[in-house]
DNA sequence: CGCAGACTTGAGCTAATTCAAGTATCGTGG
DNA sequence: CCACGATACTTGAATTAGCTCAAGTCTGCG
């Protein structure tokens, strides 16, 4: 948790890791969009960077405490709500130069688990400091008003898939969400590899795993993609394109 | 749109309407919460009070350009995303306190559509002009990242909701969560008025209108409620709540 | 190498949808 | 104020998408 660790040796790995905001190859994904270097420094002087989560582990649970946001900075988180009855609802994937935990403000309590689904590293950022810069910086302010803004529009996404779509319309959506993504990220979008369990996308696409499996064995039959366990090839995304706008609900 | 209507006798009723937000009943509810007097003041300002919205009329629509939020002074909204084929996936509604428009930061330009559902009333909140005086009072700001959050918060509910229940634990839900907002608000929990049709219900909870009548039907025959065309009565609210976490899903 | 977790596939079941027909309600204009 | 048309709602019957249960395979890790 703590961000000085007691062991000298990590200490070292830290400072190895620790980039500033101004020279990072996020920039132009993550949160300091727009600022310019006078305010890029300042940014830097409050957000700790390079916090190892190894895979399987909790960035943060839900009902702790919140004290700070988090930017991806390497690695692929899921985040996920808990019913009182204990079903779980994946809320979403986060990769690089996202940022996590947004849904604490409200409360200073974090609602979500942020679970880590490979070895990852994040930004902390802590929250009252940032906004305490967001006030002379208004970049910044305005940024943040915007990357929360796109969290509710993408959660609206969300709402449209799981009450109007039909299993192949869901796992279309899914596969050409996340092949854009990466796109963005100067990853091949074509070809990439799955972190998460058929079940944890069965959970965000509101599908039980078997349906998950035996409709990526689908679109393998009909030549859509290539499944090699957690390795997809997208082999047709037109017709993956056309499934999405014409299925008549 | 313009608050300074070109007819004097309009004018001369929003006048009639204007008050400011320090002496507004929705204080508590809406954005000025936390504010001290003289913030108060400040906020009054800028905002724009007592613009009616028409039963039907649209407060906004999707890609209109983005200016102001909106908060709900009296009456009842839906805010709804409308896919590329033309499927409606009602996001929300939106009563009294309640803020609107905060999916069109991101963008600057709305995402969804914002009809009134009864003859409604909203307070207009210039959005550049939030932010600016957001600088100078920290309490706004604040409370503006808090209202988004809690936006967040809610819309992972929806997801829990569309994900994992089932038609009988949705509408439960729905039932439920109206009857807590009107309590909030003063209204009697036990026995309200649904301002939405089954199909737009339907629509929110991913429903097909005839399994939202037949359920209601089906709660009534049980003694949880009592259904009378749009008027709800709750008979046995702990029956429905039993239904929301005993299911397992 | 062996085991646990992840995945696939089949068969039968069920919740919710679709289709259909009929009733109730509301707003409008005569 | 009443009649009428449009919209909203209810209910039934048949259909189906996706779920559950089950069995078996694969894979990667210790």
């Amino acid at each position: 948790m703590s961000i000085q660790s007691p062991i000298p040796v990590r200490d070292v790995s830290f400072r190895g890791l620790r980039q500033s905001c101004s020279n990072c190859s996020l920039r132009e994904l993550c949160l300091p969009i727009g600022l310019n270097q006078d305010e890029l420094r300042q940014l830097d002087t409050i957000i700790a960077q390079g916090r190892p989560v190894k895979r399987g582990e909790a960035l943060y649970r839900a009902g702790e405490p919140f004290r700070s946001l988090y930017a991806v900075r390497l690695g692929f988180f899921k985040a996920s709500v808990i019913s009182e009855d204990g079903r779980e609802q994946v809320t979403g994937f986060h990769m690089t130069g996202e940022l996590l935990g947004m849904d604490a403000i409200s409360t200073d309590f974090h609602t979500c688990d942020a679970i880590a689904l490979e070895d990852s590293e994040v930004c902390e950022l802590p929250f009252a400091d940032i906004e305490t810069l967001a006030r002379d910086v208004p970049a910044l302010q305005h940024h943040l008003y915007k990357v929360m803004s796109r969290e509710i529009v993408r959660d609206h996404g969300v709402m449209l898939l799981l009450g109007n779509m039909k299993a192949e319309e869901r796992l279309a959506a899914f596969l050409l969400n996340l092949s854009q993504r990466f796109a963005v990220r100067g990853y091949s979008s074509s070809s990439f590899h799955l972190r998460m369990t058929r079940e944890e996308i069965g959970s965000y696409l509101g599908l039980k795993l078997e349906t998950v499996s035996r409709t990526l064995s689908k679109f393998q039959d009909q030549g859509y993609i290539k499944v090699q366990n957690r390795l997809i090839e997208l082999v047709d995304v037109d017709s993956l394109k056309r499934l999405l706008n014409s299925c008549q609900g």
